[in-house]
DNA sequence: GAAATGTACTAACATAGATTGATATTTGCA
DNA sequence: TGCAAATATCAATCTATGTTAGTACATTTC
């Protein structure tokens, strides 16, 4: 059981909650953020954190590497629906749906901090602000699948990877995590096919196809990007459902 | 400006918001939700009812008819994330993310009541688990889109649109619009086909296969199901994901 | 440092679904 | 009632993606 340091540097967790309230954190909310029980585990890859149809009593942040939502078909298929990176709290539903629909399992070896549903709740009672903070935060998760849905319903194998990999980019650059149009890129093409509902064989003819083009290269679990221009053209990438928006704009 | 009767019978708003409730609504909490102000409005077939951009100040609930929430590719194709029924509020994220990124559109002709975001809040200050409730209800919202980003990714036409039957079906008969395994079914083929990701002529045949295997019938905006048990096998149907348990079971 | 395993990559062939365009059939409306 | 516009239906052809069945690298493990 560790608390977060209360005065250090930006711990990605509550970066995150900064960075989606519309309004500054006073002292005594980032405080109570920052006192927040938090039990740290460490992963190894492909490890399912949450299973579908789990009752948890607690929830979780990504404190280091992705993670990723997922639903399987009876006859074993399976459909990525996101990806998590650090500061996520990819089951904060599971505050108010006692029953999960879907399972969250690692991608690289990564990081978690399991959080009492209790002491969020307890957190969200003595700061109404936060409370709205964490439901702003699952509406932008909301987005980001409905985005995803025109993708894998409206958009051909090349163009979706495109957006994908500007999705994660972006994402990235925002927590500081994308210098120089560069990133990690933890998944294996069998795992890109799950998210992009292809098959392997088809994203490695498509990545081919991104690389030969010289958007992008992908090696040894590092994404570059090389044109980022045509990239976000080919792919119709248009941030705004990421809602990252400065408070004014938005 | 018309409030809601205050006594008279389910008003499918009021319905929907005790449906989802893990608890029995006091006279007080039921009393306010009916003294919403409300300005009822009428819209024809194919009518934008918000629009993806706008930066609205008010959302809005189904009364009457289908709405669709959509999205478009800059080339043009349209992708429907997710149809609504009478009692849902299809634009409820629009309390906590300013700039609106989806259109909603009426589906058949439809009725709908706007609802100022200021009374909404006083609502949700005044009575903090009808708030609490309303964010259920938008959590819920998102397990239906990754439930349909499973379909359009894993799944064949045949299944997708078995599966996309089953859950209206049994979301109309949860308000009890779907009496006898039939219900209304106001939207065309090209609409099917922007919600399936696929095209109209494919809607088409893919509707003849269902109705020749005996499952369905779709005529003059009426579906019935004739053999509910094939229709959910083929569809691997599992309505948990729904979140309508009994709230015990929830 | 050999074996075992997980990834990545390739090629040949099969097919679900897209595209186009023509024709019926409804439906709404004057 | 009947015409115009939407919808639905059908057939022929084309293509993106799936399937199957490999080989070739990397890692890890002992």
């Amino acid at each position: 059981m560790t608390a977060l340091p209360r005065r250090s540097a930006p711990h990605p967790f509550v970066r995150k909650v900064e960075s989606v309230a519309l309004f500054t954190l006073t002292e005594d909310e980032r405080a109570a953020l920052c006192a927040l029980p938090m039990q740290v585990a460490q992963f190894d890859a492909y490890r399912d954190i949450v299973r579908e149809g789990d009752r948890p009593a607690r929830c979780f942040a990504v404190l280091d590497g992705f993670v990723s939502t997922y639903k399987t078909t009876l006859s074993g298929k399976r459909q990525i629906a996101a990806f998590h990176v650090p500061g996520d709290v990819p089951d904060i539903q599971s505050l108010h749906l006692k029953l999960l629909d879907n399972s969250i399992s690692s991608i690289g070896p990564c990081r978690v901090g399991f959080v009492q549903h209790d002491a969020m709740r307890a957190l969200f009672q003595a700061h109404p602000r936060i409370g709205d903070v964490f439901w702003r935060i699952s509406l932008i998760d909301a987005a980001l699948v409905r985005q995803w849905i025109l993708n894998t319903g409206r958009r051909e194998a090349y163009p979706r990877m495109a957006h994908l990999f500007c999705e994660v980019m972006t994402r990235l650059d925002v927590v500081g995590l994308a210098p120089e149009r560069t990133c990690s890129l933890p998944m294996t093409q069998h795992e890109l096919a799950d998210a992009l509902g292809i098959t392997p064989v088809h994203v490695n003819r498509t990545l081919g196809d991104l690389t030969e083009a010289g958007l992008i290269t992908l090696r040894s679990r590092r994404l570059t990007v090389h044109d980022w221009d045509r990239l976000t053209a080919i792919a119709e990438f248009d941030p705004t459902y990421l809602h990252l928006g400065c408070r004014d704009s938005e």
